[in-house]
DNA sequence: CTATATTTGTACCGATCGGTCTAATTGGTC
DNA sequence: GACCAATTAGACCGATCGGTACAAATATAG
């Protein structure tokens, strides 16, 4: 029952750190200071470093998948819905000077074969946006807009497994160029 | 002036170590007893962790560039020999159990936005892989078997770094699974 | 109010971090 | 052989790691 700090906000402040700086780089100290919290309410709303970093994936899948079917819902045919989502993706990385990508993409390839629960986590999550992704898609393909040549769940894995791909390419060039291409590519793939 | 030791035996260990745990995993102590040499001798040869670091990835660089070169003078078309290409990486991930992904492509993901040096020695390791890819596609162009939608780089680039966005479900799903999907995906998008 | 359980705050733990220091050893040159 | 520079060896440094212990403070139940 909560007495004087929020397990939410704690996990928020750990989304922001974990996604800046990865999973090795970042002590449990760094997030206390940050989150301006003592050592013995961490271990006490968490069991451990690996408890707490699955708990922000999963708070962040749920946050994101939220706002993904929100963001959905806006009034523009589905393919102009996809390139919008992308597009804008993209813009958030660039606003956030190139330095984070994605949570689940950076958890997935620091820990993801080195820890089972950060592994489970990041593929939860990863599958359930793939799932929003799907639907859009899906709808595409039923009007007439978006390719049949593959199913929508193969081509919302392709796309957003691309986009992971270039936040590599982001990192290291500082740069959206390389992103802006692999829309362009992308986007011109799923057209029908 | 070679004594005792060689610094290209410890980069080949700080290849391996590297590779599989991430940059802020490891710690001096567990290369030196992996490569059996003292510290002094480590600080010896390299500046520090980072620089030793860089090191690796371009000796890597180089020897991955190398092999590339011979395997793209085996006598096959254009297209069978980037197809070629692409099944024995995945094929090579799967001997490792998944468990490792590429070198460049984890450490642009966990240290590109934190360490100049690193961003640089990872992007100049890509883009000389790149050159490699993109003059068989070339080839493939010229030949009328890939595609000429896209310029020959724009479809190395696309293509490989699609490869690096799939290892970041590989190494969360442990299957080869999506890494064929995508391999079938991006086949038929380069081809003419 | 008292009794009880939970949460908070901080000191502390052994282990390890990246890196320095210096002495002993080695190899090459005259 | 003597001499010097480079290399090797590992003890040592302060800082930080993830985690524990425990007492003080706080909230809840009666």
């Amino acid at each position: 029952m909560g007495y004087k700090y929020n397990k939410e906000n704690i996990l928020e402040t750990g989304y922001h750190v974990l996604r800046k700086n990865g999973y090795h780089k970042v002590g449990i100290n760094e997030i206390l200071k940050e989150a301006g919290i003592p050592k013995g309410s961490f271990y006490n709303f968490f069991e451990s470093k690996e408890d707490f970093t699955v708990q922000v994936i999963q708070q962040y899948g749920r946050s994101n998948r939220q706002w993904m079917e929100k963001f959905f819902q806006q009034e523009m045919s589905p393919l102009a819905l996809v390139r919008a989502f992308y597009k804008h993706l993209i813009d958030i990385n660039e606003q956030d000077d190139y330095a984070s990508g994605c949570l689940v993409n950076a958890m997935s390839n620091e820990t993801g074969r080195l820890y089972d629960e950060l592994a489970k986590a990041s593929n939860e999550s990863f599958e359930s946006w793939i799932e929003v992704i799907a639907e859009i898609i899906k709808k595409g393909q039923d009007s007439g807009e978006i390719t049949k040549a593959h199913t929508a769940k193969e081509l919302a894995e392709f796309v957003h497994t691309g986009l992971y791909g270039t936040f590599a390419r982001m990192k290291v060039t500082r740069s959206r160029q390389f992103m802006d291409q692999w829309f362009d590519m992308s986007m011109k793939f799923i057209e029908a």
